[in-house]
DNA sequence: TTAGGGTTAG
């Protein structure tokens, strides 16, 4: 056993850094392996300047680096800061003839990779002699992260024609191309094709199988994924109860949630948050508090992320109390959780606590970002504070260097309108820096609405033609803007173009928690056995301000 | 000794 001390120094199997320095310190002979070792056992340890010393070392002490020492060099070098050290080891890879071996090509081309340097990656693949499913992989995998979606299928089908028959991590890549690419056909060709090839399924392909149909809205097909599996892992369930809430099927997410936990399956971080997210969607709050219990008993119940998902699901339905709990009882508050509390009591229009929110987070250093500014924009909306508003966008790039985005604009140009500055705000557009899209523009024929301003609305929704004539809603606020007016002759105009395009108007759909029950109802819909009690329930808002607007 | 999974505000 010449090299046992190859595997006894390796931190990995148990050993401690100081396990390993006492093999490498007794050895009679140290080697290129026994060497190797120790730059595998710092390697593990992602300690780069300890590899790189002992790298150094060993060629002083006369031992060459093998094709494994230099492997374990490219896996330290293999992040963006790493470029200028990778680029050194692949010259000295080159120079000493070793570029033929296909383990540490490969490594090669995954360091570039890594390094944010896909074109490098391309160099060292286009010449390589042999390929394996490893560098095509990784190939395949670094096109799919870069969107480069069409080029990965080409290189799917160019190693398909080269005789490398693809594995499961081959599709894994290839079906989160079919995912950022939204084409479900081409996810149904490569599942047809895992399928011809009687490739052994295991559950990392199953989840992403059921994650690409229930992304791609197929959640049909994302439960038969499931069905097929023997017993399908949280990974995958998880992957169906995102798919449900983000398909707007809160009931049906809610539901797997509940057979999940039936069958024994113990959800995770993830499975909590995706499953408060559906809770978040369809405003559950019963379905939402029972879950918090679930995770009070669990190991999770201090996790920032779930918190976080928490604080999403309270706010949304309503329950602003239940989130500044939550919110007040994190330790270290992300810039996610202000942005959740902070969004939260602008959009019940309590702007004021949404400040004050504001400025605590900025008291305690924490740096805002461009989500922080739309939801500080967007209190200062509800409460009217014109010049409060103005002042936090001027400070966003000047103070803050954040950049702002059409939301951010729009948001604005709401506030101004809302407080009755209609010309002010066309105005604003006018002198964007950036050339404004539909969506501000949409923001001030929507922000006509409140003072009727008719001439001001016409230029906007001319504008919003001219760079989207398929938008809907232009439309419809428009027409709604003459009939408040009674502008009975546009008004026709208008209908008569919509017409034309073919629109017409989706009735929204909304739900309601009924003790355990979650009912879903839209406009028309009758169907609910109490869809009557329903109904009155609805219109007593309207009665009692009717009633007091008569009185 | 090399490559891979589900998720996050409005």
């Amino acid at each position: 056993m010449p090299y046992e001390g190859y595997y006894s120094c390796k931190c990995s199997s148990g050993g401690t850094i100081f396990d390993s320095h006492r093999v490498f310190n007794n050895a009679n002979e140290r080697d290129d392996v026994i060497w190797t070792s120790m730059v595998a056992c710092y390697a593990q340890q992602g300690d780069k300047e300890a590899v790189f010393q002992l790298f150094n070392q060993m060629q002083v002490e006369g031992v060459k680096p093998n094709s494994v020492t230099c492997l374990m060099i490219c896996l330290v070098c293999s992040s963006p800061d790493c470029l200028k050290d990778g680029k050194k080891i692949h010259t000295f890879i080159l120079g000493s003839g070793m570029q033929f071996n296909l383990a540490l090509t490969n490594t090669i081309i995954d360091m570039y990779v890594k390094c944010r340097r896909l074109n490098y990656a391309c160099c060292v693949f286009d010449v390589m002699v042999n390929r394996d499913v490893v560098s095509w992989n990784v190939m395949i995998t670094a096109h799919v992260e870069a969107g480069l979606n069409e080029q990965a299928v080409m290189l799917l089908e160019k190693m398909q024609k080269g005789g490398v028959p693809p594995n499961q991590l081959t599709y894994v890549a290839v079906l989160k191309g079919c995912v950022q690419l939204m084409n479900i056909e081409l996810g149904m060709q490569v599942h047809a094709c895992i399928m011809e090839n009687s490739l052994q399924v295991d559950d990392f392909l199953h989840s992403n199988l059921a994650a690409m149909y229930a992304k791609c809205g197929s959640l049909k097909d994302a439960e038969s994924v499931l069905d097929d599996m023997d017993k399908a892992d949280v990974v995958s369930r998880t992957a169906l109860i995102a798919g449900y809430s983000k398909n707007g099927e809160g009931k049906e997410a809610l539901a797997l949630f509940e057979k999940m936990k039936r069958e024994g399956v113990e959800p995770d971080e993830l499975a909590f948050i995706c499953t408060l997210r559906a809770s978040a969607v369809i405003g559950a709050l019963q379905h939402g508090k029972r879950i918090h219990e679930d995770i009070r008993k669990s190991s999770l119940c201090c996790n920032v992320l779930v918190k976080n998902a928490l604080m999403d699901m309270y706010a949304n339905c309503g329950s602003l109390n239940d989130a500044s709990d939550v919110f007040a009882s994190m330790e270290a508050p992300d810039i996610l959780s202000w942005n959740e509390i902070i969004s939260g009591y602008a959009h019940q229009g309590a702007g004021k606590q949404a400040l004050l929110y504001f400025d605590k987070m900025l008291a305690e250093g924490i740096k805002p970002d461009a989500t922080t500014f739309l939801a500080v924009l967007n209190a200062c909306r509800h409460v009217g504070l014109v010049e409060q508003g103005h002042c936090h966008f001027e400070s966003m790039s000047r103070e803050h260097g954040i950049l702002p985005t059409m939301d951010h604009y729009a948001s604005m140009v709401d506030l101004l309108c809302r407080a009755g500055h209609t010309d002010r705000a066309e105005a604003f557009i006018l002198e964007m820096v950036v050339e404004p899209d539909e969506s501000v523009w949409m923001a001030l024929l929507g922000g006509c609405r409140y003072r009727g301003h008719v001439e001001t609305a016409k230029r906007a929704y001319r504008q919003i033609i001219k760079l989207n004539p398929t938008l809907p809603g232009a439309y419809v606020t428009l027409a709604n803007i003459f009939a408040m007016g009674g502008m009975w002759n546009d008004l026709a105009e208008v209908r008569k173009e919509m017409d034309a395009f073919g629109f017409c108007k989706q009735a929204e759909q909304t739900y309601i928690e009924l003790e355990d029950e979650i009912a879903m109802f839209s406009k028309s819909d009758r169907s609910h056995p109490q869809a009557k009690d329903i109904q009155t329930e609805l219109n007593r808002p309207t009665d009692l301000m009717k009633e007091a607007g008569s009185s």
